[in-house]
RNA sequence: GGGCCUGUAGCUCAGCUGGUUAGAGCGCACCCCUGAUAAGGGUGAGGUCACAGGUUCGAAUCCUGUCAGGCCCA
């Protein structure tokens, strides 16, 4: 107590020293006042300034073309988007503060299956569906067209505001819509080109098929239930015994003299009209059987679970063989005769067949030994599977049954015209009857349903339009699969790189891309048929609807005549003999993936005129390999003959803690906006850049508070520099070197005039270093690199080292001195340089930062561009100098575990300097810089020297040689007492 | 089942074409400062590099397999 208040007598200099002070919060309430900067940015147009500004040869940094992909228009944003959005946001921004020009003009995807279903689901259930039954065709589908319209605006709307409030940089004014009139005409034309290059083409294919409604389904419109159904293992009779004994190995005496049969399952006997193959696995082992007297062929692991099942008696192995020996052995159908004829058939079925194929023993690779016998009847009409295999072996698409379910006149006689359903016990007697059945039995099975009418659908081949792929396009001489090929494995760059295997990988396997679907919300393919079904689908006439689509929108397919519809074609190169007068449209419409992959076109060579094609950058998630990037770049090479990006650059997903997929089943989801209610867009920003986006991101509510904490950090030390700069104004011209400022001349100093030996041009070459890595690492799309070095940077170089070893001068000195102003024009520089490089991924917190530096002035940091090297000349032995703040650490930390010493300020150092490297710096800086009270050089060791015996100045709190006691009766030092005037 | 990818300190990640005691940040522990203070600084302890084989004088790094996870197919 008496101390203190003998202290108390004495002066305070507490107020003599220039302590730091700022506006700029140490608490950044982001969540408050994002929105601010948001409205603030708005207001200034700040988008469309920009666009303004790098367009113009004052920014002649350049153009980088961007292209977003367009997200599906359902439902909030997840964790995904958000991921992806401020990746984008993040090349967008850094090209920007390149002095580039980037537009980013945001997408969605409006089309496709999910919003129609959901939109049939409200419907249905608010009774709506029932009335529209009563309508005519066109005019239900526009109803249901217009509700899905409506839909989509409402998560186009959600999803906007959400995207903006994660401080994205886009023109969201002026996004681009799948179906908006101007990009339906435009995708329309892509496929005009591709109509014209003769890759377009129609076939029959398998698909989910509701009877009820007579109409093909999607998968998302399938919903199972539990069916009774008739389980089924029939033998096919081997055409020739000689050669399957011949694939056993069986020779001579060891032969059977009876025919042996390839034994088959199935659970849709009335699919066996249409069988026209067996597969089998060819790596799996298949034996030859004697079964209660009969040869039978099945695999080898099934053989003791069918014969037992089936009650069999005698089970003797004959032979054994690998499903490879059985390919190419024939069997007679147990039904017919002959296979169906080609010529018999319509052209669509036979598009990929050859003659005499059928009824062949085939490899695939889906067989199991699950069920069933190891050996899968084929029914390329019928089967998903099947039709693969089908189109695969050459055997047509043989589909004898009608959309009602009847059997068609190419059956045997005694089917035609029974309902499948019926045909499953008919089948199956007759197969009993004739002794092809080795056995059956009923069976409860989770089975298919149309999700509106729950009535259980089938597989039926119906026709679709395709791309091909392997086919030659006219005027080239590769198809479209080798020019993608090529691209991928030259033109375009992938990162990271492995996405080109993936791609390769993808491109190699792909089948014919179906292009076509039967629904109602999208864009429909322009294609007429008259009453004989001839089609009319040529360049002409489908450029002659692209037009029309521009004018009208797609809607008018639905509500305009044909011949009106067809106005702007001149019928020069229709099909001969198309009937115009019984001319009538179709009812397809596009993959949705056919629009979106024609937005290189609709969006990017629409607003350019060509000048942005090929596209600089597209950026995704990884499972867009097979989505947008793949379903882009086939009608892209179609169309123009060039990929339509230079670079592909994917990012991983988000996954749980434990590395497991989010899921809102599982729990583990986190939600977006609640992220950034809690901790604002630029944490989430700061968290999402830091990662390694490109595997699986692993994502917990505690690595955004994680985050926040480095963001913290950042601000702190921005924040200490802005405090420190309350009376500081970088006014031109520069002040004299070495004389002192005074207010209201310039307080700036030219880099120039820094002494090379100062501290403060060692932090301007540090931050240089920093400046050029951190804008390598942006160019390089290395986010985590970039905010590594700017976190290092803000932690070590400035809080711990040059803002430590910068305090005393700033407090102590005199207000004006010329140290301290060249430190203030350091922090102003740093601070400056910081704040753009921050301006990417905290475009919030830089802004603000920003303003307060200078000031209130309305500026904003993201109409700057980086700053340039400083290029302040500096000691090269500053290095070393650093090196010795290490040792004199190292050296005070050991004697203050020792107890001896807990002050650095009560410590001197001894600095051993064998090289000379340390005497051009002023002893001042190199105590400052080791924190302690003096510092001098020589000796053979690091020595701390116990100061406590000297004189401590009341004010900077340093012994330092010069204190003593002035005429204010206080102990100061010489700067102290020069500072204070006394 | 197939293709592509991932598996390094408690956590998030670096570790280039194989070569001395495997690095960083966070977290943690201990300490300092109290004129950046719901701040700042220092020191330190943590790893059989998923597992099992193999190639090599030598492997976190190359090869094979197993396990776990992700995306896309089937």
């Amino acid at each position: 107590m008496s101390q203190s208040a003998a202290e108390n007598k004495k002066p305070s200099y507490k107020k003599t020293l220039n302590l730091p002070k700022t506006s700029f919060p140490m608490k950044a309430n982001l969540v408050q006042n994002e929105p601010a900067s948001l409205k603030r940015w708005s207001k200034g147009k700040l988008y469309d300034a920009l666009k303004e500004e790098r367009a113009g040869t004052d920014f002649a940094g350049g153009r980088f073309v961007f292209h977003d992909g367009p997200p599906y228009a359902n439902g909030s944003i997840h964790l995904g988007h958000m991921l992806n959005k401020c990746l984008k946001d993040f090349v967008v921004r850094s090209k920007v503060m390149e002095g580039m020009s980037c537009e980013y003009v945001p997408g969605w995807d409006c089309h496709g299956l999910p919003i129609e279903h959901k939109v049939m689901q409200e419907l249905s259930e608010s009774g709506k569906l029932a009335k529209l039954q009563g309508l005519e065709e066109g005019a239900r589908r526009m109803a249901v067209r217009r509700e899905c319209k409506k839909y989509a605006e409402k998560f186009i709307k959600v999803q906007r505001v959400q995207m903006e409030r994660l401080m994205t940089l886009a023109d969201y004014d002026n996004p681009y819509l799948t179906m908006v009139p101007s990009y339906e005409g435009a995708v329309v034309e892509v496929f005009a080109e591709l109509v014209e290059r003769g890759v377009v083409y129609r076939q029959l294919k398998s698909v989910h098929w509701s009877i009820a409604n007579e109409t093909a389904l999607a998968d998302a419109e399938l919903e199972y239930y539990d069916r009774e159904d008739i389980s089924v293992y029939v033998d096919f009779e081997a055409a020739d015994a000689g050669a399957v004994y011949d694939a056993f190995g069986l020779t001579g005496e060891a032969r059977p003299d009876q025919t042996p049969c390839f034994m088959i399952w199935t659970t849709t006997p009335w699919t066996l009209a249409a069988n026209l193959g067996i597969a089998v696995h060819p790596r799996f082992e298949y034996v030859l059987a004697r079964v209660d007297g009969n040869y039978t062929v099945l695999a080898e692991g099934l053989l003791e679970k069918v014969t037992k099942q089936a009650g069999a008696e005698e089970v003797e192995i004959i032979a054994k063989a690998k499903g490879e020996a059985l390919l190419e052995l024939r069997y007679k159908h147990p039904m017919r005769d002959a296979a169906p004829a080609l010529a018999e058939l319509p052209k669509v079925a036979v598009r990929h067949a050859e003659e005499g194929r059928c009824y062949r023993v085939i490899a695939a690779e889906y067989v199991t030994l699950e069920d069933g016998t190891g050996l899968v009847h084929t029914a390329p009409g019928h089967g998903s599977d099947d039709y693969i295999t089908g189109v695969r072996e050459k055997l047509p698409i043989y589909c004898p049954v009608n959309g009602d379910g009847t059997y068609d006149g190419t059956v045997p006689e005694k089917y035609t015209g029974m309902s499948v359903w019926d045909a499953n016990e008919k089948v199956t007697e007759d197969l009993r009857t004739s002794g092809h059945l080795f056995y059956s039995h009923k069976f409860m099975h989770s089975y298919p349903h149309d999700w509106r009418g729950k009535t259980p659908v089938i597989f039926r081949a119906t026709e679709q339009w395709f791309i091909t792929v392997d086919d030659k396009a006219v005027g080239r001489s590769d198809s479209l699969r080798e020019m993608a090929l090529s691209a991928t494995a030259e033109g375009v760059r992938f990162v990271p790189d492995w996405g080109r295997n993936r791609m390769r990988g993808m491109l190699e396997s792909r089948p014919d891309w179906c292009i076509s679907r039967q629904r109602s919300w999208g864009l429909p393919i322009p294609a007429f048929y008259d009453g004989e079904g001839k089609v009319l689908l040529t360049a002409a006439s489908v450029r002659a609807i692209a037009k029309l689509f521009r004018e009208e929108g797609s809607d008018a397919w639905f509500t305009m005549e044909p011949a009106d519809l067809l106005k702007h074609y001149d019928w020069g190169d229709a099909p001969e003999g198309f009937d115009r007068a019984t001319m009538r449209t179709g009812h397809d419409i596009f993959d949705v993936w056919f629009e979106s992959g024609s937005s290189w076109n609709a969006v990017m060579r629409e607003r350019s005129g060509g000048r942005d094609y090929p596209i600089d950058l597209y950026l995704e998630g990884s499972d867009q390999h097979r989505g947008w990037f793949q379903l882009s770049l086939l009608p892209a090479l179609g169309a123009t003959g060039v990929a339509p990006f230079k670079t592909v650059l994917t990012h991983g997903f988000m996954v749980d803690k434990n590395g497991q997929k989010m899921s809102k089943s599982l729990g583990n989801t986190l939600d977006v906006e609640d992220l950034v209610k809690e901790f604002g867009a630029d944490v989430c920003r700061w968290w999402l850049a830091t990662i390694s986006y490109e595997g699986d991101i692993k994502s917990d509510h505690d690595f955004f508070r994680t985050a926040g904490e480095a963001y913290r950090k950042v601000r702190n030390t921005i924040r200490f520099m802005l405090s420190n700069l309350d009376d500081f104004t970088p006014s031109p011209p520069p002040p004299t070197p070495g004389k002192d400022c005074t207010s209201g001349e310039g307080m700036c100093v030219a880099m120039r005039d820094y002494p090379a030996e100062s501290i403060d041009a060692w932090v301007l070459g540090e931050f240089d270093k920093m400046n050029s890595a951190v804008r390598e690492a942006y160019g390089a799309y290395n986010f985590r690199g970039a905010t590594e070095l700017l976190y290092n940077f803000c932690n070590d170089t400035l809080s711990a080292v040059y803002l430590a070893a910068v305090k005393d001068r700033l407090y102590c000195d005199r207000i004006d001195s010329a140290r301290r102003r060249l430190t203030q024009s350091t922090l102003w520089d740093l601070t400056d340089g910081i704040t753009r490089l921050l301006a990417v991924v905290l475009p919030h917190t830089a802004d603000e930062a920003a303003r307060a530096l200078r000031k209130g002035e309305d500026v904003c940091v993201h109409r700057m561009t980086f700053v340039d090297s400083f290029g302040a000349p500096c000691n090269e032995n500053w290095s070393k100098a650093i090196d010795a703040r290490d040792a004199a650490l190292k050296a005070l930390e050991d004697v203050r575990a020792k107890g001896e010493l807990d002050n650095p300020l009560d410590a001197g150092i001894a600095m051993p300097d064998p090289e000379g490297v340390l005497a051009v710096f002023d002893a001042v800086d190199l105590a400052d810089l080791m924190g302690v009270s003096r510092v001098t050089l020589g000796g053979a060791d690091v020595e701390v020297q116990d100061l406590r015996g000297e004189a401590r100045c009341e004010r900077s709190w340093k012994r330092d040689g010069t204190v003593r006691e002035r005429s204010d009766g206080g102990m100061l030092s010489d700067r102290d007492a020069g500072a204070v005037g006394v």
